[in-house]
DNA sequence: TCCTGATCATAA
DNA sequence: TTATGATCAGGA
């Protein structure tokens, strides 16, 4: 696993016959479905913070909430909840009971006030001074290859300059509370 | 011990 | 290079 880090995620793609490939689209387009593996201990708690997308550094013109990429990509989502125990070998690891889930208001709320807070510093060029610590449910954190890897942003007077790719992810207590809901109606 | 920052594989 | 899929691992 150290060096097939998404294999799990593309195995369940293929066997549910989501649209592969590298598309910034939802897994199922026609049913405007997002498909997530979730990492989760047997004991049913949430080990891994849950990439959502990448965070746009540039062209942020014009772009809110509404329309922007992660409210898409979460509007409806199936979670496939997997036991990885790092000792349990990876044949042998359990897929849980998936659900189908779409925020709630409260839920989108905090989503969105996160994404707002985060997107905002980002427009005034204060992209390098974000770290994951940010949010309550949503984080900006590196994705790339390596920390060398480069992508063009602004800075605050406007200018464009290299720097980190990043990615936005979901809190492990964002994702919790999710699974938790679900457990209790099943 | 856990979280943040770093890293790995692959396609186009 | 940017996008998809994520997990690894060292420092706080």
């Amino acid at each position: 696993m150290k060096r097939n880090k998404g294999w799990v995620g593309l195995l369940l793609e293929h066997v549910l016959g989501a649209s592969a490939g590298s598309r910034p689209e939802p897994d199922f387009p026609e049913l405007g479905i997002e498909l997530k593996t979730l990492p989760i201990s047997s004991q049913g708690k949430i080990l891994e913070t849950t990439f959502v997308s990448v965070a746009p550094l540039k062209g942020l013109t014009g772009i809110n909430w509404q329309n922007s990429w992660v409210k898409k990509k979460l509007k409806r989502v199936l979670w496939v909840p997997i036991i990885s125990d790092k000792n349990i070998p990876l044949a042998q690891r359990q897929v849980a009971s998936a659900f189908i889930w779409s925020p709630t208001v409260a839920e989108e709320q905090l989503l969105a006030m996160d994404w707002q807070e985060l997107t905002d510093m980002i427009v005034l060029g204060e992209v390098e001074n974000i770290q994951g610590k940010h949010g309550q449910v949503l984080q900006l954190r590196p994705k790339a290859a390596n920390s060398q890897a480069k992508t063009q942003a602004f800075n605050c007077d406007g200018k464009p300059f290299m720097t980190l790719p990043r990615g936005f992810y979901l809190k492990t207590y964002f994702t919790q509370m999710l699974l938790n809901k679900h457990l209790r109606i099943s």
